[in-house]
This record gives C-alpha cells, structure tokens and sequence, in this order.
RNA sequence: GCUGGAAUAGCUCAGUUGGUAGAGCAACUGCUUCGUAAGCAGUAGGUCGUAGGUUCGAUUCCUAUUUCCAGCACCA
C-alpha cells in the first residue's frame, strides 16, 4: 500500500480532501466544530464536535454528496496571512480553533479559504476543490479529544483521496482484498484456531494450527541452538514479592491476574524475565562464561481492554520466544549487532519485510539513572549503523526499565505489528542483585537484554496467516500432501500404499477417499490451500508412479514416487 | 475501558407496519464408482446471544448484560 503520507502529492491531495471534508460537514451541520484534520499513511481524517449528533454510515453518502458537490462548483481555495489578533477575530465562536491559534508561537498564522469555508491551517494545498474528484470516505469513530483518554470524545471521520479514480478504485479493490486474508475468517476456515465466548481473548489452537504452532517452535529452538542459546522453563505463577523487586507490580498490577494460594497473594506472569532473572541467580557465574543466552517460549497471560482484542492479534494469553542474554558493558554492542543479524535471517525465512524502529525513555514511566538511559540509547543507535540499517525514532516509547529496538512487519493490511523487540535492560540486574565474577575476582554487574523475534507465537501466526493469505509453505502447512484415488474400489489401496510411504518420512499427508467426484474433492484441496494433491488412478496404479498438482497451479506432473519423496524432502529443508 | 455498530442452523446470510423462522453450503442416509474447483435425491439441524420488561402475543419494541466488529485509548 502506497503511504499516503510520505509522498508529497498526495499529502497535500489528502490534506485539502480534509478541509474538503469539514467543509461539507459546516455545510450540512452549522453547529459544527472542528479539531483537528491531518494526514495519515492510509489517507486522512477529520476530528468534529458535533455536540449529541452522532454521524452514520449512512451520513457518510451524504456528506460524501455534499462534497462532491462542492468540488463540481470548482471552488478556489485561496491562502490567508493573518496576524494572531486577526485569527482570533475569525475563529471568535470555535474554542477548538482559539485553543489551537493560542498554540502557535509565530505571530504570523496561515488559513485557507474556499467559499464561505475557512480553516486554519500551515498548507499547502491544491489550487481549487475540482482536483479532489477521486475521494471517499472510509469510516467513522469516536476519537478523544487531544489523545487523551480522560477527555471527552470527538467524532472522526477517515477517508483518502487519489489523483485519478483508477488509484482510487484500485486502492478500495484492495481494501476488499485485505478482508478476504484477514486471519479470524482463515483461521476459521482452514480449522486453525478458535476463541470462545467463555475465554475471551484466549485462544484455543485446532488440530491444524497446532501443526503450525509446533513447526514454529520447531524451527525455533532449532536456529537458537545454532547460535548458542540454552533453554529453560520457568513457572506461570509466582509470588507478588517478585513482581514487586522487578517493577512490574507497582507499573502493571491492574493488567495481571492474581490469585491467593496459602493465603499469600501470587501473580500470573505477565512477563518470562523475573524468572529468568532468579534462574541466573541460582548459580555463580564467570567473567569467561558471558554472554549468556537463554531462552524461553513462554506463556504469559496480560489483562488487556476487553476493546483492545483482536484475533490472534492482540490476546490475553501468549507465548513469547524469549530469551535473556547476560553480558558485560563491552560486549552489549557486538551482541546487539549479533541479534539483529540473527532476525534479519529468521525474517527473511517468511519473506517477510521489517523496519527498526528506536524507542528511547519515557517521560515518567521509568526507573534508573538518565545518564544511563543515554547511554543505553547510545548503544542501541550505534548497534544499528553498524548493522548497515535505517531507523525511525519513537522518543518517550521505551519500556520502564530501558530503551528498546523494536522490529516491525508489515501485514496484508499495510498494518504495521511490532514482533521482533530487542530491550536494553540496565535496571533488573541492579533489582535483583546479579553478579558475575570478573578476571581480577571481584563481583561485577551485568548487563541484560530482553528479546523476541515472532514476539508472540500467536501475534505471529494471525500475521503469517494473512501474509500467505492461508496459503502456506510446504513446511508450515498443517497437511502437505493430499491424495486422491480416483475410483475407491480400484485405487484405494495403492493410495494407502502411498500415504504408508509419506508417512515414514515425516510428510504429513492425508487420503480423501470420500465417495465424491475427483473434481469435488480437488476442489476442497484447493480451498483447503494445501500444497500438493495427489491422483492415483489406473495410469498411475499401472506405471507404479503418481501425478501431483501443486496448489493454485492447473499442470499436473507424473513421477515415480520415490522422486516425489526426495521433492517434498527438499521443499520443506529449504523453508518452501 | 470509551464512541458507534452487530449478534438468526456448523458456515455465509434472508426474514419492516409484533402473530414462536427460511435458503445455499457443510453434516447424515441412499443412489451414483466417477480423471483434476461443486453428481442426484432425501433426512436431520435453531429457546433467533443471555436476562428482565412492555404486550393477548416479542426474533421483531424497551432496559440491562455478554460477545464480536470499526476506530480511540492502552500495549511491560
């Protein structure tokens, strides 16, 4: 998807549709007020006070109308240079406007003017309202005011404008196609999960998203082997003291779940990294010994906004792969350096693309020394030039305890989900008192880093689901092989002979042996999106051999089956 | 959590001035034994999310509640 807000043309297209917008609004509701109307990478919005009135989809055509009939009257929209004291005289009756004049530091202020229509506004925009022909309005929400929860709550209306109707019909066409990968609807019909109404929020994982849930771990803990990683499981459950040493009880106790147990108040985990911390503890360590890396799939359970859920997007039970790696000061940067190379590699496995983003500390939210926090976001930044990569800034996004690399993907939607995150810790180790004994005997401390790479298996496999649109690799895909005999009473059992075959060598494979026509069950083997089907009929049965048709492909190959077993062999060790 | 919308069969959905529900697909049963995206026929399946209220009567109107959807806020 095209981001509307970092190509100039369109911003300003987009930026002029808005005014456009509240335009047609003043027009149809006099009473209007108007916040503010930006630019976003999907388009742009309007936030309006519209008192008690509540804007329908139904409104939206007509506001929709007004507009266009606003445009076809090809009104000029002219810039105004106005002095302070003249936008107050202006904007007299909008509190919104006067707050956002009183706001501004130059004594100069800019307005544009179309018709009758006013508004404040830095500009540019385009010269007249009959370029914004290729406009529609998207949606419409509450939004609060200024961003802030306890505020009172405007109505915001989104829609995106292009230059020509064919972008426009296209971009709306992908918007349709976006719906068809979303990942509940696969989910559900591909069998792979399901939430119920008794567990909102916590997802139940089918037989078919289990085979995917498993090849992920799989995978998992076979790369981090690779590159130095030890493995541990720790409890779910633990003591509220511990909660209260790492931080997380006094900034997160209204997102956990507790439980009393011998009258002692105990907290479900809401994060691996206390456990972790106490399995570090259990042993003394060397200088010669870092860094140690340790990993984790764990499973965390988080309170989140009833509102918040979404699929498997955003869940009140996860499993992070975590890991924590325990090193000194010089060797956080070769480190950082080592870790954004290793998700770099497992990314590209998805074909997935990412960008980094830094999250440095927050305003309030944290805890240490701020010398310490620039130093830590010193390192991060150092980390990533050195990586060869580019990085947006999220100032004031870090986590309590330190800055942190965050890694998004981009889904089917343009969405961005963070699922990589890489967090410089300075604080835990000094809460928890760790110690590693250095070359010249004496205790020193050190240094430790949080990090995800799927970020959360099921956060991940909402966003594989979407990005393969169903549609998986050979080595994810819960059935690899299906096969079908033409006529049950002659060809079942050289397709069993077949599957006994497959599944000696760990190929998932199922037999159809429904009493259904060949074309009905290839049909269901194509809307099931499995990767490859297989016929057996009289040629095959009689040549000893077997024809395949790979997924979405209308050809089919005939091979003998040995040659088959060495091509799906092949297909799953190269991640295909 | 907030604003708005929605909830009817396993799935997708129809059902307007209030008279206790219907289709397609799926399932099941029979017939058909079939060569690359839907063979034919039949059967069964719903306390119309839940709980109250209004009414002679509620899937339909009202209230509460649960869940879902679109945003917002939040996201260690």
């Amino acid at each position: 998807m095209k981001n509307i807000k970092e190509d100039i043309k369109l911003n300003v297209l987009n930026h002029s549709c808005a005014h456009l917008l509240a335009h047609a609004v003043k027009n149809l509701y006099p009473n209007a007020l108007f916040w503010v109307g930006p630019v976003i990478e999907e388009g742009f919005y309007y936030d309006i006070d519209l008192g008690d009135i509540v804007i329908t989809e139904e409104d939206l055509i007509t506001i929709e109308k007004e507009m266009k009939r606003i445009v076809k009257d090809n009104k000029l929209i002219k810039r105004l240079e106005l002095s302070k004291k003249e936008a107050l005289a202006i904007f007299k009756d909008d509190p919104y406007k006067i707050e956002l004049i009183n706001g501004i530091e130059e004594n100069s202020i800019t307005a544009y003017q179309q018709d009758n229509f006013v508004d404040l506004c830095r500009g540019p925009h385009v010269e007249s309202t009959k370029l914004l022909k290729n406009f529609k309005l998207l949606k419409t929400s509450g939004a609060y005011y200024k961003g802030d929860a306890k505020n009172k709550m405007l109505q915001r209306i989104y829609g995106v404008c292009f230059e020509t109707e064919e972008e426009l019909v296209s971009h709306l066409a992908w918007i349709e196609e976006a719906k068809k990968r979303d990942h509940r609807k696969i989910g559900r019909e591909l069998e792979l999960f399901m939430i119920s109404d008794f567990g909102p929020g916590f997802p139940f994982w089918l037989p078919k998203g289990m085979t995917i849930y498993k090849a992920l771990e799989d995978f998992w803990y076979q790369e981090h082997t690779k590159e130095g990683y030890q493995f541990i499981k720790t409890p779910i459950m633990l003591n509220r003291e511990l909660w209260e040493t790492s931080g997380h009880w006094f900034n997160y106790k209204e997102n956990m779940y507790t439980s009393t147990i011998d009258e002692k108040e105990f907290a479900i985990k809401p994060m691996n990294c206390p456990g972790g911390m106490l399995v570090y503890k259990n042993n003394l360590h060397s200088y010669k010994d870092l860094p140690i890396r340790t990993g984790e799939l764990g499973l965390v359970h988080r309170h989140e906004a009833s509102g918040a859920l979404s699929g498997l997007f955003r869940v009140r039970a996860f499993t992070q792969d975590d890991a924590h790696i325990f090193m000194t000061v010089d060797q956080i940067e070769s480190e950082i350096i080592r870790l954004i190379s290793f998700i770099d590699r497992m990314y590209k496995v998805f074909n997935l693309t990412y960008r980094i983003e830094l999250s440095t500390r927050p305003l309030d939210k944290y805890i240490g020394e701020i010398a310490v926090w620039d130093k830590a976001e010193e390192t991060l930044k150092n980390a990533i030039v050195h990586s060869g990569h580019e990085y947006k800034l999220n100032p004031g996004d870090g986590a309590f305890y330190g800055p942190k690399l965050d890694f998004k993907v981009t889904d089917s939607l343009g969405r961005l989900w963070q699922c990589g995150t890489i967090q410089l810790d300075m604080q835990m180790p000094e809460r928890f008192d760790l110690t590693y004994v250095d070359s010249d005997g004496t205790k020193k401390r050190p240094v430790m880093i949080h990090r995800v790479i799927y970020g959360s298996l099921e956060r991940f496999i909402g966003v594989l689901i979407e990005h393969y649109a169903g549609a998986f690799p050979t080595w994810l895909a819960p059935v690899q092989v299906n096969i079908i005999p033409v006529s049950n009473e002659h060809h079942i059992d050289y397709a069993n002979e077949i599957k006994d075959l497959l599944d000696q060598n760990n190929i998932r494979v199922e037999v159809d042996a429904r009493d259904e026509k060949l074309g009905y069950r290839m049909r269901e083997s194509q809307t099931q999106k499995i990767p490859y089907t297989i016929i057996i009929g009289d040629a095959e049965k009689d040549a000893k051999s077997i024809s395949y048709r790979k997924y979405s492909e209308n050809d089919t190959t005939t091979v003998s089956i040995e040659q088959f077993i060495k091509l799906i062999q092949e297909v799953i060790k190269e991640k295909q």
